[in-house]
DNA sequence: GCCGTTTTCGGCCCGACTGTTTTCAGTCG
């Protein structure tokens, strides 16, 4: 069976190809193949055993598009794709990744200079070729000699996992929040949305005074390269190579400007689209009728007055999400529903680094009610801790809790899946804790199916009530396990088990695609923050922000229950 | 190439910045 995966990439190099062929990245039929991949990624199943008429009815999907992956599908090649590919070569589509050459000019560059992969463009930019050709002078040739130098073919597709783009636009909201006259300053674009790889970071500050803001950013310690800097928009690159990009808008044109920086393109385009058909229009400035401003102030404003539920910025993939808004039907889940944190380490793991009494003040200090202390079990030799070890430390959260009467303390454990499925101690042992999450920390690289039988081995022993970061995956830096999805999903829907939402910025582990076809299949679900220090708590409105990303709402998730409720969940298998 | 509570044909989001020009094309988001 071809996976959608697949499928998505002969759509995207179509889009790719016939972007270089009309010579622009707009073209309607470039478009058409776009939407036709984001109609497709919103689709739950593999698309490859449907039918054309099934295909059609997937939006974005015609009925050209729809045979070109039957094509695919029954011969394993497009015939308009092989002809394009004929025309294109690889090593000649590939140089639309360098930053300022665009089909346009590639298409100069061929014709007239014969380019027809980075050597020759190297060498044509070397003979001080360019500067002569209509449209391009010295500074594009030496712009584009510069990106070639800077960032070779990697230019428009480099990415940087979230965990380290966040603290980088964080850091500098929090700075530019100082200027005199912002009055706000908010990381938007795909940082907000919270998607796993970042490829630049947007800026959004709010202030009378633009020029100052301006300055700042160029002149930022952190910036290696001024890309271009105007009146209220400037960009640079930082020393470890991302683009910022940050612009400045008024204060009352504040929620225009986050809802189109925050996008995603796809669902910007869809909102434009939708305020056409009420006679108006939208852009980062407001939404108008006329002359006359019918809302800009805030987001809420602006979905608002466009007859829809304010959309969470981490579901703004034109993924079905406008549609449930205008009809009330979007999942509603808050940072505030959550009422605790179930998995949780302190000192006692070797790899936690803050106190007992440390952590549990700081869960204290948030308002939950309850939290499950899951110290790592005896398999993991070098955190782990053995039978004595966890009835002592039994003996001291008993002994804590009497300090707490607001906070239910759960004695709980992270247990480790072998690799066969098998879990730390002896069944009897195991039920003795009150809580246990269950998660992979190692051999990671069986089959799908042993991967899959080690899942379902581990879920169905009654003294677990969650599975921890399902995949082990590290994003940007570790591939997760190989896994029979739907079979771990039937798993955790027939057996109880929760599927964790873990909520590190490293792992988002499950994925958000993982957790909507969880929701779907009715999986439970626990938002956790896997702390290892008091500092790490923070990270559950990022569990929660997947968690939206992957349309949970509150009753999908188990820790958003009263206590009482809660307890009585988690004891129910045993 | 897709789509339709204005349309089965005629539309398809909107604007900043740059470098080239002297009113605009290309790129990018």
């Amino acid at each position: 069976m071809i996976s959608n995966a697949r499928i998505l990439g002969m759509l995207a190099e179509l889009a790719r190809l016939t972007a270089l062929d009309e010579e622009s990245l707009q073209s309607f039929k470039v478009r058409a193949y776009e939407n036709a991949i984001n109609g497709i990624e919103g689709h739950p199943s593999d698309i490859a055993g449907l039918g054309q008429a099934e295909l059609v009815k997937i939006k974005g999907v015609g009925a050209s598009i729809a045979s070109k992956i039957r094509e695919y599908v029954e011969t394993g090649k497009v015939t308009k794709l092989e002809e394009l590919a004929a025309r294109y070569p690889p090593r000649f589509v590939e140089l639309l990744k360098i930053p300022g050459l665009g089909p346009k000019t590639l298409k100069t560059l061929r014709s007239e200079l014969g380019v027809e992969d980075l050597e020759s463009l190297k060498d044509a930019v070397e003979r001080q070729a360019l500067r002569d050709l209509p449209g391009l002078g010295k500074i594009s040739e030496e712009k584009i000699a510069r990106s070639i130098e800077r960032l070779g073919l990697h230019g428009k597709d480099r990415r940087t996992p979230i965990v380290e783009a966040m603290s980088v636009a964080a850091g500098l909201a929090r700075e530019l929040e100082g200027l005199p006259g912002v009055t706000s300053a908010t990381p938007a674009g795909s940082v907000r949305r919270l998607a796993e790889t970042i490829g630049d970071i947007d800026i959004v500050v709010a202030s009378t005074d633009p020029l100052p803001v301006m300055g700042a950013v160029a002149g930022h310690p952190e910036v290696t390269e001024v890309i271009g800097s105007g009146d209220t928009k400037t960009s640079v690159l930082t020393r470890s190579g991302l683009q910022v990009d940050v612009r400045v808008v008024a204060p009352e044109q504040l929620g225009a400007a986050l809802v189109y920086f925050t996008g995603s393109k796809a669902h910007n385009v869809a909102l434009r689209q939708r305020a056409i058909d009420q006679g108006l229009l939208l852009s980062e400035y407001g939404l108008f009728e006329g002359e006359s401003v019918i809302a800009a102030a805030t987001e809420a404003d602006i979905y608002a007055a466009l007859g829809l539920e304010l959309i969470p910025p981490p579901m703004r993939e034109n993924s079905g999400e406008i549609k449930a808004a205008a009809a009330g039907d979007l999942p509603h889940l808050r940072l505030e529903q959550i009422r605790g944190d179930l998995h949780y380490h302190t000192d006692q793991s070797g790899d936690g680094r803050s106190s007992l009494e440390e952590m549990v003040e700081a869960a204290a200090s948030l308002g939950y009610e309850y939290v499950a202390i899951t110290d790592h079990g005896e398999d993991l030799t070098i955190n782990g801790s053995d039978r004595t070890q966890m009835r002592e430390h039994l003996a001291r959260i008993r002994k804590l809790q009497e300090r707490y009467p607001n906070l239910r303390l759960l004695f709980g454990c992270e247990l480790n899946i072998g690799p066969s499925g098998t879990l730390d101690y002896d069944p009897d042992f195991r039920l003795e804790f009150d809580w246990c999450v269950a998660s992979v920390h190692s051999h990671f690289d069986l089959s799908a199916e042993q991967q899959t039988t080690r899942i379902l081995r581990a879920l169905a022993d009654p003294a677990v009530n969650a599975i921890g970061h399902l995949t082990g995956r590290y994003i940007g830096r570790r591939p997760g396990i190989e896994l029979n999805l739907d079979a771990v999903l039937e798993g955790l829907a027939v057996s109880g088990v929760a599927l964790e939402v873990n909520g590190a910025l490293d792992r988002l582990d499950a994925s958000a695609e993982v957790i909507r076809r969880a929701v779907a299949q009715q999986v439970k679900l626990v938002i956790s923050t896997d702390s290892h220090h008091t500092s790490d708590l923070r990270r559950m409105a990022y569990g929660v922000a997947n968690a939206q990303r992957g349309w949970a709402g509150a009753d999908d998730v188990v820790n958003t229950l009263p206590v009482d409720e809660f307890v009585a969940w988690a004891g129910s298998r045993r």
